[in-house]
DNA sequence: GTCTATAAGGCGATAGAC
DNA sequence: GTCTATCGCCTTATAGAC
């Protein structure tokens, strides 16, 4: 039988996978809502449906289970913003931008806790992304809203902050989830939350950017 | 000498006063960046420079400084809103309301993260306050921005939701303050931040909600 | 009021049987 | 692979001297 821990090189089978996906599953529900620092390994298992030393067998620390989730989430956190397009239409390169990051908050409700998280408590792992591949990113398409704006298809504003304010009213939908319901009282159904929303946004965003159509 | 715990009647000596500030401040520092359950009490008592038994001779638990923290808190939060006036100019409203909003996301970061903090992990001790004087408040002003745009003072919209972009927009200066430095870089003072944030935000509802002036 | 010492329990991680 | 048992540390909170 391979040990996981023991067989780095070799390849893990169908079975340790579902079950190493599990736990993983589980960490996210409670690291999502706890916090790491909060989370217990007990609560993890308990989520996962086995015993704490069964589960250290598949990950040797709560860390390495964090770690993961990090991994697979800053791998995909930003694919929205790459696929921003110099040569689309600004009006439908934004639109859809904020379309696919409400997607997003309402698909993964729990990867986006999880970063606010990691953000909130100071990002002690993560600041060297922060500072490097994320800016390099964001600089990138900081240029690209520049020569929309030098061409007149966007109102001239300070495009960090346009970044800054699509991805905050965004993910505020999954951040603040509990505030969200609270305000709109029971009546309101996921799905209607989400279209309400998505108008919204795409108005303020389209009309306070003068974005032809 | 009168002993805090058993004199709850009797009024605080000014030193006491002073004591129990210095220790909540310290508590809000580290429930602020930690978490309640990711903080403890000896990482309080180090920044509030005394010992752990001293400081839970003014606050027998974890739980008390969290709570007169939580109850302060509420008290304040939601006073930028409480102001918002029906008989006032729709954009002069909103736009005071959105620097009132900046201005506590940049003097009072850690009360935006211990807030932030508690609703990302469910809100496990104020869903009763979201769900009834947070949404009657909420409620009350909805009505006011509707009247606006029954009297086309304000394009049509979702008032729920505008609140929700203007709570969003604005606390993310604090909330997420480590990430919008990292993308900024260095060069970018408090200051400069502050005013760019406000003169973008300010344009993007002024022109979205096509607010006259 | 503040200290040292410590009780009591939670938690991360390991040992070793099966 | 999974279990029971347990080690050792950390944390909350208290006891009691000063």
């Amino acid at each position: 039988m391979a040990v996981p821990r023991a067989a780095k090189t070799q390849r893990r089978t169908r079975i340790q996978e579902e079950k190493e996906e599990i736990i993983l599953q589980a960490a996210l529900d409670v690291f999502s809502t706890k916090g790491f620092l909060g989370s217990t390994i007990d609560q993890i298992a308990d989520v996962a449906g086995m015993s704490k030393p069964n589960l250290l067998y598949y990950f040797r620390t709560k860390e390495a289970m964090h770690r993961v989730l990090m991994d697979r989430l800053l791998a995909n956190w930003l694919e929205p913003l790459r696929a921003f397009d110099a040569d689309g239409d600004p009006r439908e390169e934004i639109c859809s931008y904020i379309r696919r990051k409400l997607e997003m908050a309402r698909d993964f409700p729990r990867e986006s806790r999880l970063f606010a998280n990691e953000i909130l408590q100071g990002a002690p792992n993560i600041e060297d992304v922060l500072k490097g591949s994320l800016k390099d990113l964001v600089d990138e398409k900081v240029e690209v809203i520049r020569s929309w704006i030098a061409s007149g298809k966007l109102a001239a504003c300070d495009p960090y902050h346009l970044i800054f304010s699509i991805w905050s009213t965004t993910q505020h939908y999954a951040d603040f989830d509990v505030q969200v319901r609270a305000v709109l009282g029971g009546n309101d159904s996921d799905d209607h939350r989400f279209e309400a929303a998505a108008q919204f946004l795409e108005n303020l965003f389209v009309r306070g950017l003068k974005l032809g159509g």
